[in-house]
Formats: structure tokens, sequence, C-alpha cells
DNA sequence: ACAACTGATGTCAGTGACTGTCATCAGAGT
DNA sequence: ACTCTGATGACAGTCACTGACATCAGTTGT
């Protein structure tokens, strides 16, 4: 066994989201987080660069794994179904963790600076795709668009997702709103 | 003259603005604008709620404007065509604005942290168009995917007004995007 | 085996955003 | 003149976050 306990970030994760989620997000400070950790408030600090941070780090892999499936679709793919094809793939990765999903999503939705750093982190994935979807060749504003377009997509089904009931899963509710903008713009 | 000078607020929006615009936001302290407003500090806090907030006030006005106009088109339009009608409106404050426009959303795009206010406010006026809408009786997910697509073609239109040369003014713009959303869904 | 090195952590002293509380005082109302 | 109100100043305090330096288990080179 090293000199300390491995493993610290996990720690320092775990402990945020069960002291925001018990006492809320405000009242809660980093010094108690990094106390119930076992390490000190500057370790904190090393591993995550603020306060909200340390919920989200899970984003940069879901958002590799976005780009990632974008490039990967066959080239007849049109713009639109690429990133369909991405967006399903990163709603493979929540399959069956609905609960801790839904009970990170309270968190975040019950604060607006953390709200403040999920749109942010929600920006950058359609920045990203935006990237991907220009290396295929897509122009502007068609590929801005797509992936702002997209981005919304996912995130209304993620919604839903969590509101609704067990039986149906991520992917289900990322396909039922892209028909949902289908029809929208066809009718208009 | 009263006790103090007058439009306290005012100055220290434009106190905010010269010193972002010039050290950066980082670089500057609340206790700077207010020195150079003329106030103290704890002044500065009782106007404006943290030190992002002072580049937002007009954003309410906005907001109000915007659903104004999406509730007041015609029952015959469409849920985007309402949307169409809304976002012509605020384009259309933005009239000869866009050298301030421009200073300003420098500044927002030089620091993070500015970024993520936008993004809330962004959030905040799909929110509200979405509740609109459903006032107009769109429903779900209609009604949220409309205004989350609605804004997306607002940042998309705003941006590339400021990139693009003085001639063409924002509505133009934003009708140009909103087409290419269009052109979008029907190909795929 | 021993010394130098590395990497994760602790310690400590800051700076600056933000808040609570109380005092002050010009102008409006009576 | 008297009181009341609203905007402000003064001041102390909490907490997020940073820079600088010390510590020490484990690894690497000899």
């Amino acid at each position: 066994m090293g000199r300390w306990e491995p493993n610290a970030r996990g720690r320092l994760e775990r402990a945020a989201l069960d002291l925001y989620g018990e006492r809320g997000f405000e009242k809660t400070t980093v010094a108690e987080i990094a106390a119930r950790a076992g390490v000190t408030e500057r370790t904190y600090f090393r591993h995550f660069t603020d306060k909200r941070e340390v919920l989200f780090s899970g984003t940069v892999d879901l958002q590799a794994m976005l780009t990632g499936a974008v490039a990967a679709a066959p080239a007849s793919a049109t713009p639109l179904e690429a990133t369909a094809t991405g967006l399903e793939t990163i709603g493979g990765v929540f399959l069956g963790a609905r609960a801790r999903s839904r009970r990170r999503q309270a968190v975040i939705q019950a604060n607006p600076e953390l709200r403040e750093r999920e749109l942010i982190k929600m920006a950058a994935f359609a920045k990203a795709l935006a990237e991907t979807l220009r290396e295929r060749g897509v122009r502007d504003p068609a590929a801005a668009l797509t992936a702002e377009t997209g981005i919304a997509v996912f995130k209304i089904a993620f919604e839903r997702w969590l509101d609704g009931s067990a039986d149906r899963e991520l992917p289900d509710f990322i396909r039922e709103s892209l028909a949902a903008l289908k029809a929208l713009t066809s009718g208009a």
C-alpha cells in the first residue's frame, strides 16, 4: 500500500456528489468535500479546477466517443444521419445508468452555477461536433447548425429519458426526438 | 443635484466593459470597476449579483420582446414561423449596433466564465420561448425542440453577423440560417 | 545496498469575490 | 421642523482559489 489511500480523485467525486445532494451545492464547502475524501482542500484543487468541475469529469470521454462515431459514419450518410449515429452511440453509454444520472442531474438542476457549467460542456460538444462535420466535408452554416440542433435533440431526449418511466432507454428517446425535429421543419 | 451622481448603474456598466476590454476580465477587480464608476465595491454588488452580471443587464428586455412577438404571431403560423417572427423582432433591436455588439462579444468570448453566463441567458431564452409556444397550443417535444432550434438559429446568425461585412444586417442572417435549417432536415 | 529522483500530498500565507450589518444623509412627505 | 425612505459608505467576515515550499513512499540508476 502506498503512502496514501489510492484513488483520491474518485473519493473526491463521490464525496462531492453526496454532499451536494445532502446539503446543496452552496452550503457545501470544498474543505468539507476534501475532509470526507480524506485529503486536504489543496489536493482537491490539484484534481479539479474549481468547485463545480468535480461533477463533470466524464465529459471528456463522452465527447471523444461522439466525434469518433460521427467521423466513422459511412461517407454516404447525410450530416444529420452521421450526427444521429454519434448521438445514439453516446446514448448507449447511459444504458442502466438511469438512477445515477438522475441523481447527478437533480443536483445540477438545483443550482444555477452548476447549470452554467453543464451548458458550457454541451456547447463544447456542439463545437467539437461541428468541427467533425466540417472534416466530413460539410460546409457552414450547415455544419454548425446540424451540430447545435443535434445537441438540442440530445438534451431534450436526455431530459425526457430521466423524467419518463424506466422501460424505455435513452437511444429510444433520441430517435423519437430526431423524428420530431424532422416533422417540425417539413411542416413549416 | 442629489447627494450622489445619478445613474450609478450605468456608470458601472460602462466602467466594467471598458476595463474588461482593456485588461481582460480576470485581471480586473470589482473594486477597480467601482472606483472608476465613483462608488464603492459594496454598491457594485447592490446593483449586480456578481462580477459577470454587469455585462448582461439587457437580456431581460430582450427576452420579453421575443416572447411578446411570438405570442402576437397570427394563430395560423406554425411553431417555427411564430419563432421566426420573434427572432426577427429582436434582430431588429441590433440594427446599427454592430460595433458595440462586437466589442461586448469580444470580451465575452475571451473568457470562459463570461461564456457560461451568456449560455445560461440563452438557455433562459429557450425556456421562455418554449413556454410561449406551449401557450400557443404547441405540444412537447415540438415546443421544446422548436425553441432550442430557434435559439440555435439565432446564435449562429448573430455570430455570422458579427463576423461578416457591414452591409448586411442581423435579420438578414436570421432568415438565411432559418432557410439552412429547413434545407438540412428536408435533405436527410 | 545506497543515493538521487519523482510524484502526490500537506502546510501556509496570501488575494479577491461576495455577504451581513449598521451608520449616514439628501430629499420627499406631513 | 419632523419623520421616513432609499441609496450609499464603512467594515468585518467567509470561502473559493493560487503560489511557494516542505515531505516522504516508491522507483530508478549505479
